[in-house]
DNA sequence: TGGTATTTTGATAATGGTTATCATTACCAA
DNA sequence: TTGGTAATGATAACCATTATCAAAATACCA
């Protein structure tokens, strides 16, 4: 299944509309593929249909969120950023502190080694989040 | 050298100035040894300095940031939080999504293995930040 | 010690991302 | 189609954080 139609069936399941604006946003967001701003988003949905508000685009990036379809991220201090979730699995981020070059890399053995600790630790854990801040090649010295 | 004077120093080799202020909310956010906001210690500096602004506490928990006694976190969608550094070696943390607990832990093999994979993509890591979110112990059904 | 340049402070306005409000519109099951 | 409900768009509100600026405090030097 298709993440739109993925999308479409979250909604069905809880009894929520699916509207224009809704799969309009969707679509764009998840082909997008990189990590979006809700007024990044916002504009490049505006490009197809003007008449969209930005606080839809924030309500269907909620939406999106809890489907499981998208992830918000907030690296340093600056505003939130969603990422597609798709079909990629998991991942973590390399963020470059001097450009803001964001690198996305996946460890099956750190995940097996947080969930030990926090096992040990009496936490069932969820989710994660690890961020790696530092130099990306063409930064470093 | 203890951490106040830790502070002191910090200003003077950078020609800042030792306030009454900047010493009494350093001293304040040492003693506290929890995870901190900025109006919850606003709030406890009041109390033994009413006048002190709040402005002043954000501008002196970013001077203890940079020095190095200090570090941010935003769990979640939270505002900001503060932690001393003081001592205790760098960690990370686990977060209950039900009822807000933290509780931190550290792990060498961990890290090791960061540097590892951020070397094999050409970052050199300078901090990195790792949370766990999940239910614990007594949050668990 | 007193004078002075400079920094810091406190009060408050401004900022900016995000959310709440609410009248209007769109959806969809019957 | 219709009726009930949910969703939308415009915009006001929110709220943590930062900028502004006149007044006060500090450090340095004679």
């Amino acid at each position: 299944m298709g993440n739109t139609a993925c999308f479409t069936k979250y909604l069905a399941d809880r009894g929520l509309k699916s509207t224009r604006q809704r799969e309009l946003i969707s679509a764009t967001f998840m082909a997008i593929n990189d990590h979006t701003s809700a007024e990044e988003l916002y504009l490049r949905v505006a490009k197809e249909e003007p008449d969209v508000g930005l606080a839809t685009v924030y309500r269907t990036l909620k939406l999106l969120c809890s489907a499981g379809l998208a992830r918000e991220h907030r690296f340093g201090n600056s505003s939130s950023r969603y990422e597609p979730l798709s079909i990629k699995q998991h991942h973590d981020h390399l963020i470059c502190t001097k450009c803001g070059y964001v690198e996305e890399f996946e460890h099956p053995k750190i995940e097996k080694l947080q969930d030990e600790i926090a096992a040990s630790l009496g936490f069932e854990v969820m989710t994660h989040k690890l961020e790696l801040y530092g130099l990306c090649r063409k930064c470093q010295p």
